[in-house]
DNA sequence: CTCACATGTTAAG
DNA sequence: TTAACCTGTGAGC
């Protein structure tokens, strides 16, 4: 689920939900989840994303809520009812509950707390406050392959590995190409895109990168069935045939992540 | 049932 | 580079 789309996405849901409202804000299981319990009774002023970081606002305190979901943490919203299973913050109105499971981070963050947060996190393709000339000119100076400085949050923020494999796919880019051999305008394309495809993520929450010329309808062939639920051209698709050329589908681990690419489409530039 | 793995990040070695 | 962490799912036995 977590690629920056789903906070986006997630921080517009609390908001329209919640925002406005006082809240109940309790942590069922406490433990180093158990800081959002301070903000029990407030009125939630509303949500906002940073990549893949989550901050939940509310009146009468300078302190923010930040919820970092990892790899499998999730925001479920439901009915009033009795919290099954590990519940690390509860959200709730007489009406609406919203619970989170599963995250990495969830704690209060005092403002100072939150600008280093803020501050240490790249270009986010999703804010239209992003610094794009300071990921350009980060990219350009790194030696790094651009599939790792895709994933690298300081640099761009939000952007994970199915958006990553995609992009450099969709652009035919080696994802093994150091940085600084891309040329400016290069980067320009994918930023461009990673724009378009993570909006659009954020409208549709999946993720859905396959060109309408190569959509299963178009291609005589079945539709994608996976996790993410969207249709892609490489991501977890190694050893399958590339949609474009036909060619096998390569992976291999970078930095601990699997990368899929298609070593005939993705080449130069 | 048990195991591996996953759209992520951090800290230790 | 590896392990650890938070949890669910699907594959294999």
């Amino acid at each position: 689920m977590p690629e920056g789309h789903t906070l986006h996405r997630l921080a517009a849901e609390l908001t329209d939900t919640f925002g406005g409202r006082a809240v109940a804000s309790s942590s069922p299981q406490g433990g180093r989840f158990a800081a959002a319990a301070r903000l029990d009774g407030r009125v939630l002023a509303g949500a906002d994303a940073w990549g893949k970081h989550l901050l939940v606002g509310f009146e009468g305190t300078p302190e923010q809520v930040h919820v970092h979901l990892g790899l499998y943490g999730r925001f479920e919203f439901g009915p009033v009812a009795e919290p099954v299973g590990q519940v690390r913050w509860r959200l709730a109105t007489a009406d609406i509950v919203a619970d989170l499971r599963g995250p990495t981070v969830c704690e209060a963050l005092l403002p100072g707390e939150v600008e280093t947060l803020v501050g240490r996190l790249g270009a986010d393709p999703l804010r239209t406050d992003a610094d794009v000339d300071r990921a350009r000119a980060a990219v350009a100076r790194s030696k790094a392959p651009i599939a790792a400085l895709l994933m690298d949050q300081s640099v761009v923020a939000g952007v994970g590995n199915v958006y990553r494999a995609e992009v450099l796919f969709r652009s035919r880019i080696d994802p093994m190409r150091p940085g600084r051999e891309l040329r400016p305008v290069t980067f320009d394309l994918l930023w461009d895109d990673l724009v378009v495809l993570m909006a659009q993520g954020v409208r549709t929450g999946r993720i859905d990168t396959v060109r309408p010329e190569h959509e299963p309808e178009a291609m005589g062939r079945a539709p994608r069935v996976d996790d993410h639920g969207g249709e892609v051209y490489v991501y977890r698709r190694a050893g399958q045939r590339c949609l474009v050329c036909g060619s096998t589908v390569r992976t291999a681990v970078l930095a601990g992540r699997n990368l899929f690419w298609c070593g005939r489409c993705q080449r130069r530039r």
